[in-house]
DNA sequence: CTCCGGTGAACGATCGTTCGTTCACTATAC
DNA sequence: GTATAGTGAACGAACGATCGTTCACCGGAG
């Protein structure tokens, strides 16, 4: 093999790179293989040697985002693992910035695939939400039930508002550049977010 | 002029229809001029016509849906006009549901503005979010609030959190293909989010 | 005749993909 | 240790197809 294999995988690697970086600025029918291989530093016969196509290659980027995304060390997943009480709404919400801010890239491309391609990849993180959500929190959630520490009405649902907010509020800032979409900063968006969430709008 | 005013309003609008129907499927550089001038029925250069070019059809479109999107009689403008306590936040689900089915395309659009365009669209109608949010209900607000309806911890956060769910939820549905997703019908997914938005997570 | 919506052939550019070829490297033979 | 056959990454010219856009022309109404 000429090139170790160190040095091919660093070529794959780049072609990834620029993949993503332009897949994300111009779509996927608007990105050239030319313009990737360009970036990427490499022919463009070579970019056919790593991939079978560009679609191929988009599905590729894809899958080792989406590996990325659901492993067990980001920031989200963490603070799902440490929720206790309903004073860590904050702590999610916090993670789910860091979240959106890491995954910016993936987040877009889901959209590209949405909007480009038949969109499978979102059916695919989004179709078992819930069931996700039962799984990570339903026994701690049903113990806080039993100490009276949250209400008996559906407390996933309401985890589930939560990140959903979070998330959309972090994906409008980081992901599509609204900014300050509450009209506040980031950490008075979260607290008042959550203390909604904890105490609902009617006055107690 | 060989065909009347109205045929060539016609024509215009086929050129839009098609054009609208193949943006939201494909996106913008995935669709080719000839495939909408074909599907509406309408000669190539006929198409250059009526628009400049291809950019400048897309936008032309962008701006006839946001004109609709933001006229006063969609159903959550009318939503909001009646908003008059805690009790009508299932009326503003069902509104929202109903906005996000009739503006499917509209919406699928904005993506396709985002992904593969500047995406300046989205800035200009979700950054004002909040001023809007107040320009509409504030007052109103305020008199529930005066009269202890509503708890003094910023309820125009509170109806922004409400529709951003519920369009979230709907979006997920009616434009994403992802069904169910807090597990639940339509209505009571919106009976499930109203309460906890209404009574909070934490026990009474 | 003039006007103008409508037509489709034609333009050059660019697209995704293929192809023959080169060449740095490893494994084996002697 | 040296020579050599084999391997596969890397290259870039070339392919046919398709892209957005233009333009000379048509035909019927005023």
């Amino acid at each position: 093999m000429p090139p170790s294999a160190q040095a091919v995988a660093r070529t794959r690697e780049r072609i990834h790179e620029a993949a993503i970086h332009l897949f994300t600025r111009q779509g996927f029918h608007g990105t050239s293989t030319r313009e990737i291989a360009t970036e990427a530093g490499v022919s463009l016969g070579n970019l056919y040697n790593h991939h079978k196509n560009k679609t191929e290659l988009f599905a590729a980027i894809m899958e080792e985002l989406e590996a990325e995304y659901t492993a067990p060390d980001t920031p989200l997943a963490k603070a799902f693992a440490a929720f206790a009480s309903l004073d860590d709404l904050e702590t999610l919400g916090a993670a789910s910035q860091k979240t959106v801010k890491r995954f910016t890239d993936y987040i877009r491309l889901i959209y590209v695939d949405v909007v480009e391609l038949g969109g499978e990849h979102i059916k695919r993180l989004f179709g078992g939400m819930r069931g996700r959500y039962e799984e990570l929190l339903g026994e701690r959630l049903d113990g806080m039930r039993a100490r009276g520490e949250v209400s008996a009405d559906d407390p996933v649902a309401g985890l589930m508002i939560a990140t959903i907010v979070f998330f959309y509020l972090f994906n409008m800032e980081h992901v599509f550049g609204v900014k300050r979409l509450f009209g506040r900063s980031d950490r008075e968006a979260i607290a008042t977010i959550s203390r909604i969430l904890r105490d609902g709008m009617r006055p107690r």
